[in-house]
DNA sequence: AAATACCTTTTCATTTAGTGAAAAAGTCTT
DNA sequence: AAGACTTTTTCACTAAATGAAAAGGTATTT
């Protein structure tokens, strides 16, 4: 009930009650970082006996949440990849969005970002880039900051005012040397971001990367943000033209579709 | 352990013993059609009483693989999205297709598509699409045959001799007027498929959807396959040697990086 | 406003189903 | 061939999951 969720740490997860609650701790333990995982490694990182993880990771096995390969390691299933696939962020707004981004990348030939918040992270939705590598801070799936970072700023700016206090007065952490970690500088970037409609970003985050970034308002209420990012500290205000017409078409697009309404019931 | 694993009916599924097996099940119940669920729903598709699955549903919350909104509907949760990001499938090959098909998406303004083999059916890992909509069965995620789509057949075609026996041994599900459904016919097919290179589909499964495809061998196997659709039955012939480039280059590419070998343990 | 019908939540006596230490069996390494 | 790992199996023990039934909600109907 009072279940204090802990963080995934590496560190031995000791008094995770329920069978539930530990068969779900061993999918949790696998990242980008470690995407595949011996039996004993899980039991571990876990902190579960490895009987325990034996049978569990058995069970998750055969319901196709687990992957086994030939030496016996594990890794995340195709399954769980076809249900995140289901989940409303993907199949209702990655899905709507795409054609906007693809003519957004197609006119200025730079990575275009989707991101939304979750908690007082942003998470990147989608990622559209010709050039392979790109940092993988800046994957599908990856957290992000919301005050360091093009996407992040320009959802931070527009949202909810009470929100916006929470972030702030948490601790901003330092990524780099132009990293704003002054809550009081960061609230006037912020303000400027809504006078101009759209953020930037010059390596706040990554060192060498400068994005700029505007926020999809569905009746008023940032839902997402598309940013426009590159490695090669180029300057993008050329762009903004073309990144404000994507995101608000795409704003009034979800509006067309009472996105987040309850009209997908049933 | 001689679990039988019975496919997502809709019908109550009766016996499903152990703990985990029961809350996975509960996972398994979400689809594109029903991508929200209240209790009792979720209780008369998994066959498990109320009770249980009020108590289930709340530790998957908890473990935020399910969403519950305002009005009590759970729902798949963007952790499971995050989760399925991690996937390999997701991780390693989309990331990297990703250039390939983008290039090719801009060479010839098509809905480009990305797939990969799972037991006995294709499914599509990437879509990208100038135009929204483009039918649900064409979505990401989605299962579809390998004997009635171009980049079925062109994973197909590819595929150990064995494996192709096995399919062709199967009941060919017709789709459209236009399927294969003799396993003869179908043989002699796929052997043009080699001899060409790539496949051609004509509303063998959606009606007035047309594409070619192209399969990605990685060090003389198939891997995945790349194809180009519309749905306005436009012959896409002209494209073929861009497709035949993308493919092959995203084949060296994998190659290189040595894909699906054990390079990417610890 | 009372009745009906269907939902969600809580309770609790019952017992099933999960537990994990330890032993066995299987890998590599040196 | 011995040592240091792994993974798998066993089994006596009991913690933890179960689900019927009652209580509490929320609509919709009469």
């Amino acid at each position: 009930m009072t279940d204090v969720v802990l963080a995934s740490n590496d560190a031995p997860t000791t008094a995770t009650r329920s069978v539930t609650a530990r068969a779900l701790s061993i999918l949790g333990v696998f990242s980008m970082e470690r995407p595949s995982m011996t039996l004993s490694e899980i039991s571990r990182a876990t902190g579960l006996p490895v009987a325990t993880v034996y049978r569990l990771a058995g069970e998750l096995e055969e319901g196709r949440f687990l992957d086994r390969d030939e030496d016996g390691r594990y890794s995340l299933g195709l399954y769980l990849w076809e249900m995140g696939m289901l989940t409303p962020v993907h199949g209702r707004l990655r899905e709507i969005a795409m054609p906007f981004l693809l003519n957004l990348q197609y006119t200025c030939r730079e990575t275009v970002q989707l991101a939304v918040i979750d908690g007082v992270d942003a998470i990147y939705i989608e990622k559209l880039s010709m050039v392979e590598s790109a940092p993988v801070q800046s994957r599908i799936g990856a957290r992000i900051p919301l005050h360091a970072t093009g996407v992040g700023k320009a959802l931070l700016a527009f949202s909810d005012p009470t929100f916006v206090d929470t972030v702030l007065g948490m601790p901003l952490t330092r990524y780099t040397d132009d990293t704003t970690t002054s809550r009081h500088v960061l609230a006037k970037h912020l303000a400027q971001v809504v006078e101009d409609g759209f953020a930037r970003s010059r390596q706040e985050y990554l060192i060498g990367s400068t994005s700029i970034a505007a926020p999809v308002l569905v009746n008023g209420v940032v839902k997402a943000s598309i940013g426009i990012v590159n490695y090669e500290d180029t300057d993008l205000d050329e762009w903004a033209p073309a990144l404000l017409h994507a995101s608000k078409a795409l704003g009034t697009r979800l509006e067309e579709l009472r996105w987040g309404t309850k009209e997908e019931k049933k």
